[in-house]
DNA sequence: ATAATATAGTTGTTAAGACAACTGAGGTGA
DNA sequence: TCACCTCAGTTGTCTTAACAACTATATTAT
């Protein structure tokens, strides 16, 4: 069977996800926020009060990951949790001021990011690149 | 700033990598080979002798997880290292048989589940997707 | 030749991903 | 009602990623 590593489409996925994941790193250094975090604050900033569970629905992560995702964010006073009104099982998860105020300061470093690494590539091709990324994830069963 | 988390490339690339790779490992499972175990591997099915370094080089990752990746190997007895014959510093990596045995076992499983991700994407689309990874890859500094 | 610098490899720490196993609460059916 | 099953969240383990710091050897520049 021949088969070139450097020239699978699996390995450039993930030479370039990581690339990617830790340039976003770097850029959210100061503000002390990994881009799991970053996920978890996006779904937050559109909707308060969602639960780990629903979370880690919205960033396709499992349970304990997510769980551990929302603890770091709990220690840097991002979020706090609440009781579910009803379901005595459930959290609720709500920003904190200084999760709010983090909005505006990551956005535009996260959007000036993906601009830099698709620079000299055409919108369409891009959304063509997402359509068929997505493709691929229906298809793995 | 409007930023949708769910049509960002940079979230479709990440949960898209996340899924590929993770079955690949379950795919792997029954030979006891991580992903990157299987791209180290990869490096020595085509050329044995390399040090460390180079295989980090190979596999864009640092020294230290290309070290523990190794360590892992070494364990199962996948591979072996020698000292290298100039300098005292570096190592070689050398194969033992049965991570020479393992090629014909993992090579037709990740080529079968690449196909299976990419099933019903034409081949020129899917060389184009490589094209603008690289590009993006680049891209990052 | 010696001092400064670079390189190969190693170790430790923190965050994350996959997975198994567990607790406790909610829901369902006999 | 009670047994069973489901579901939310939690804990523990192993592997990996990023990063800093370290040792030992090699290279270089004076």
């Amino acid at each position: 069977m021949d088969f070139k590593l450097e020239d699978s489409l699996g390995f450039i996925l993930s030479k370039t996800n990581t690339k990617l994941k830790n340039k976003l790193l770097q850029r959210f250094n100061e503000y002390n926020v990994t881009p799991e975090q970053w996920s978890v604050l996006n779904c937050l900033w559109t909707q308060e009060g969602l639960s780990p569970k629903e979370l880690a629905d919205m960033i396709f992560k499992d349970k304990p990951n997510t769980n551990r995702i929302l603890e770091k964010l709990q220690t840097k006073e991002l979020i706090v949790r609440k009781p579910h009104p009803v379901d005595r099982r459930a959290y609720q998860i709500f920003l904190t001021n200084r999760g709010w105020a983090l909005k505006d300061e990551l956005v535009p470093k996260a959007i000036q990011l993906l601009e830099e690494a698709t620079q000299g590539i055409e919108k369409q091709k891009i959304a063509e690149m997402i359509k068929l990324l997505n493709q691929m994830y229906d298809n793995i069963n």
